[in-house]
DNA sequence: CTCATATTCAACCGAATGGTTGACGATCCG
DNA sequence: CGGATCGTCAACCATTCGGTTGAATATGAG
């Protein structure tokens, strides 16, 4: 009934909540350590990954005693699609896109030659 | 004080205002005909519609009685590379990602030639 | 001028958000 | 066992959100 886009944009707009993700970017954390540089109190750092976790953006998996919280970066794949086709209409050449690009170019299958010369 | 990427994700979050965008995408459109499609009250629509324009996704301008509403893709870049620092982790062969790619690569400079064949 | 059209404003409502605190269930350590 | 640590649950609170309705403000058309 509800979106995935619904619940990955809605948790993706709390600074806390990105700041948590760049945070598991790095490696994986345990929820202690996650709350550790917040000023708020640890339920509400708790809160916050299990929104992320309903999300699809970050796992949870309990180890011991430690619940152990994971990045989940194929979660954005979603929003990401449903963005470009809004920015293909600027011709992107941003330094971030260019880098992704060139990255992406080597990952082609093998049959598939471009030659961007515009000189025939 | 507020991180614009709070704005445009919170924007983004609501599949109404999605919605309109994705309306947006075809023509610029006035209040009233972005009304016409959905099943709530005007005053409602014209709510999502300022906080689209506050989030910078959409401008507004006035000419006559009637209020032009117009996509601003590039109000996406922040949010796009925010993400992107995420994707980039997953190689993503996605065909909506194929097709940006090969549109990105008409516009690449000249001189620059890639020759995607693996064997030499 | 008068009337209709286009859009917003203001007040209100119920539900969801983001936070707190304190108690609670697990789990490890000595 | 007993105590400390990890994490969630439950209740509560203030604020924001998404919607309604009705009145108000342009502006255009006849």
């Amino acid at each position: 009934m509800t979106d995935p886009l619904d619940t990955v944009f809605a948790a993706l707009a709390d600074p806390t909540r990105r700041a948590i993700l760049s945070m598991l970017l790095e490696d994986d954390m345990a929820v202690t350590d996650v709350a550790e540089p917040f000023q708020m109190s640890l339920a509400a750092i708790s809160k916050h990954l299990a929104i992320l976790a309903a999300a699809g953006l970050i796992s949870q998996e309990k180890r011991g005693r430690v619940k152990w919280c994971k990045l989940e970066p194929d979660s954005l794949r979603g929003a990401s699609v449903w963005m470009q086709s809004f920015g293909q209409f600027e011709p992107v050449n941003l330094d971030a896109f260019e880098r992704f690009l060139l990255g992406e170019l080597a990952d082609l299958p093998d049959d598939l030659t471009i030659d961007v010369d515009s000189t025939p």
